[in-house]
DNA sequence: AGCACGCCGACT
DNA sequence: GTCGGCGTGCTC
């Protein structure tokens, strides 16, 4: 007799067995309603097999699709994403599933759409400095394998997203559809269910996972943006899952920005990725090491002599500074308390506008009081340099020039007081002759193995804005970026990976981080050295354990382990092994693979 | 994941 | 005594 091997999103990876009632047509991929640990669950079927008759087993309750919902394709794709990360079967297979039919919800579908495959399998990187050249280069491509089956294509944001819809809907009216995960659970279902027959998908980096089975093409663009790596479980990177899907189904990828990851351009130097599109491109960036002034002294004597020069010759100039708004800390004026998050291990932000300080981590807010209370003495006030008050000081510095923040710039301002907002401009390029990035160095502080190399890589990104030049300010100016960051980018990206290659870091080797969380600090400390002590023994190359920032997140304690090695090389495996043990005595994990 | 079971501290 | 917080284990 033959029974039915059953998935739920559960990290235990295992299957179940239940019995098929008489009558019953089910296929492997459908949908079925369970009896599972006395709760009525959905589960996927993903094989029949005979009866080993080792449990005493419950029938199905009821099937929920009319035919397989996901297909071989799909088993075939959670199998390899599960060689890759830490996650189930049930639960990369439930991964697949949009929000609505992850509840009992029956589905009629119809599945008569075909690929119509012609070619694929081929990997192409469009390199174009801004996204409407680049969508230029692809169109044709979309244009045709639309043909054939429906085309998917990732944007890093909602916003960015938005934005190319306008242009592609105009292009390809009535076959655009959006995927992403804050719309409405019906909203998206809607999208999922009616993206089944040759239309285009834009969608962020979820759409992914929900891609249509007669996928003809898939699209990254600005494909090194960071957002594409999640940072929550599950954690993934889009551009390995783009990748891998590409693979499975053998069709065309296309990444698409104005400079590649640093992935991309190792597929780009092995063949393995076509480069079209210009590879070259004269460098407009300098260096100026600011070492001899003081920390404090943001607005220096070089600075005044550039932008007085700046002015005389009629130039626009943008000035970049990361931090946004007022400033950093809330502080008392007379003992110099810090407020900090109550729950988190972080100095609060004061709130716009509100008497109130936020915790950015955990989003908490917290209400202030008037007279510090912790001396009864000092009013509290907020401090730090944020772009609001280097307004000021530029103000007061240069009071005939027209100084406007990035949103509240005109035609007239000359001096444009930036954040890194000017990136998210798609098309229709504003140029601009000058850049100064007075914050070079704050890119480079990261624990972060890859921080450098983004830091880089967003210069570039900048640089593209500007006819004459951009100056980067630092006070390392002897850190490794520097030597090459004002050549042509095809430099910067080998260095890189030349260090990168001599410490077996990503793309050539394999980083495993393992978050260790826990409340009780003592204990979790002991719990990582443990673990520490365990993975070193089964000869794996492991640092830590370090702080993860921030420390305290929510209630929890951090601490990290960070493992390289070399190749896959049965790596996962001996991680999940030791694991097992530190999961018994209740940490919590993350385990996150670059 | 969620839910039951069971242990221990607080409270009428 | 009992209520309930939370750590632990199980789901065919």
């Amino acid at each position: 007799m033959k029974i039915l091997k059953i998935v739920f999103p559960i990290a235990k990876d295992l299957q179940f067995d239940y019995l098929i009632p008489p009558g019953f047509n089910v296929k492997r991929g459908m949908r079925v309603l369970v009896d599972f640990n006395r709760r009525k669950r959905v589960g996927v079927v993903v094989n029949l097999a005979d009866n080993a008759g080792k449990f005493r087993l419950k029938p199905i309750l009821k099937i929920l699709d009319n035919v397989p919902i996901l297909d071989d394709d799909h088993l075939n794709f959670a199998m390899v994403l599960k060689k890759h990360y830490p996650y189930s079967l049930g639960e990369l297979l439930f991964m697949f599933l949009p929000t609505y039919l992850k509840k009992p919800h029956n589905l009629d579908l119809d599945l008569s759409s075909k690929l119509e495959k012609k070619s694929g399998g081929c990997q192409i990187f469009v390199k174009q400095d801004n996204f409407a050249e680049r969508y230029n280069a692809w169109k044709s491509i979309v244009s045709d394998k639309l043909c054939e089956g429906s085309v998917l294509i990732c944007f890093p944001q909602v916003t960015y997203l938005k934005q190319a819809q306008a242009l592609i809907e105009r292009d390809f009216p009535g076959r655009v559809k959006t995927i992403y995960s804050r719309q409405s659970e019906k909203q998206m279902f809607s999208s999922w269910k009616d993206s089944r027959k040759n239309t285009i998908i834009l969608g962020t980096r979820v759409s992914v996972f929900y891609y249509p089975s007669d996928l003809s093409l898939l699209v990254v663009e600005d494909e090194n943006n960071s957002s594409y790596s999640q940072e929550e479980k599950p954690f993934y990177n889009l551009l390995d899952v783009a990748f891998l899907l590409s693979k499975i189904k053998k069709i065309d990828l296309i990444l698409s920005a104005d400079f590649p990851s640093l992935l991309t351009y190792k597929k780009i130097k092995d063949g393995k990725v076509k480069l079209k599109g210009i590879s070259e491109s004269a460098s407009n960036i300098e260096v100026v090491g600011v070492g001899q002034y003081k920390k404090t002294k943001l607005i220096s004597p070089l600075l005044i002599a550039l932008l007085t020069k700046a002015i005389t010759a009629k130039k626009r100039v943008v000035i970049f500074w990361q931090r946004s708004g007022l400033g950093r800390v809330i502080l008392c004026s007379s003992c110099g308390h810090i407020f900090k998050c109550d729950r988190c291990s972080t100095f609060l932000r004061l709130l716009a506008g509100q008497e109130l300080g936020i915790c950015s981590f955990c989003g908490r807010k917290h209400s202030l009081p008037k007279i510090c209370n912790q001396c009864n003495r000092g009013y509290v006030k907020s401090s730090g340099l944020g772009i609001q008050r280097l307004e000021g000081m530029l103000r007061r510095t240069f009071t005939d020039v027209n100084i406007a923040s990035w949103d509240q710039r005109t035609e007239n301002t000359q001096f444009v007081l930036s954040t890194s907002k000017i990136l998210s401009t798609l098309y229709k390029k504003e140029k601009f002759d000058l850049g100064f990035v007075l914050d070079g160095d704050s890119f480079l502080s990261q624990l972060n193995y890859d921080a450098t190399f983004n830091a880089g890589v967003y210069f570039k990104k900048l640089s593209l804005f500007f006819n004459d030049k951009i100056y980067i300010f630092t006070r390392n100016k002897e850190h490794y970026l520097f030597d090459t960051i004002s050549n042509d980018w095809s430099e910067f990206y080998d260095k890189e990976l030349l260090l990168r290659e001599e410490l077996s870091l990503p793309p050539f080797g394999l980083v495993v981080k393992i978050v260790l969380r826990f409340k009780n600090e003592m204990l979790l400390l002991k719990r990582a050295q443990q673990l520490y002590n365990k993975l070193e023994k089964n000869g794996l190359n492991v640092y830590g354990p370090l702080k993860e920032y921030p420390f305290k997140l929510r209630d929890y304690y951090r601490y990290a382990l960070v493992v390289r090695s070399k190749k896959d090389s049965g790596l996962r495996d001996v991680i999940e092994q030791q694991l097992q043990t530190i999961k018994a005595s209740g940490m919590k994990i993350a385990v996150i693979i670059r």
